[in-house]
DNA sequence: TCGAACGTTGACACTTGTGTGAAGGGAAGG
DNA sequence: CCTTCCCTTCACACAAGTGTCAACGTTCGA
């Protein structure tokens, strides 16, 4: 599909999508004229990306872990390099502290809105 | 406790705290010559407000949302305003989804380290 | 008492990362 | 042809973070 396309059904301007592929998240085909061809499960990993910026995560690490998330049937484990492995291993970690973080505080605000429903 | 101090325990420089304040996510006291005092428990707020920041949470929403999260003594549930149920919900669910997706990536990556680690 | 260390405000500048707008030009299709 | 979509590129906006300098007051120990 071409990127308006893309555009209308991730809900993600395509100034946005053309950025994306700037920092190495997006890797589309290109029609003879160069217009670029997005297979159908970009869709996906668009919103895949759109969720990780949100949740703060720089584009540069989002180009790293992106392909050992997307993709599971092309998911390669024999070229994972121990210097990958050990990135992996702190992004986890990264992703865990702030999922907890996240959490936490999400549960704050829900005990909040519970006492005050409560005490309405 | 003074500024450095806190800056020495929270790992956060003197001119980030201050910064902070200005952004009215801390309010210290001040002592009689004009020193920001910090009571003991801005200790943990710092941390929590590093925590939303890295997850990508802006100042303005962090601003609006610390009030009904620390210092659970000083609840005040009875000026709740129905704008402020109102934005709060929204933001459990803005912490709720992005807990999710941060969650679900955060078990790819596992997913994805375990295979590695099953076929070494 | 003198100085070092720490505190105050305010300002200026500059970086990084993300998000956008607009100009100028080519391609597709009614 | 004319509209609409796409292309590239330049430039800008905004938020967060950071360093530094000035000019000045306070604390505390040697």
């Amino acid at each position: 599909m071409k990127i308006g396309e893309l555009a209308a059904r991730t809900d993600v301007p395509t100034r946005m999508l053309r950025y994306y592929e700037e920092q190495g998240l997006l890797d589309p085909d290109r029609t003879p004229n160069g217009y670029r061809d997005y297979p159908e499960h970009l869709v996906d990993r668009v919103v895949q990306i759109r969720g990780l910026l949100d949740a703060g995560l720089p584009t540069r690490i989002i180009r790293e872990i992106l392909p050992c998330l997307s993709d599971p049937s092309t998911i390669h484990i024999e070229d994972a390099s121990p210097e990958l492995i050990a990135d992996l291993e702190r992004y986890h970690e990264l992703l865990d502290s702030r999922t907890r973080c996240l959490a936490r505080n999400r549960d704050a605000i829900a005990a909040y809105l519970d006492a005050v429903r409560r005490s309405a």
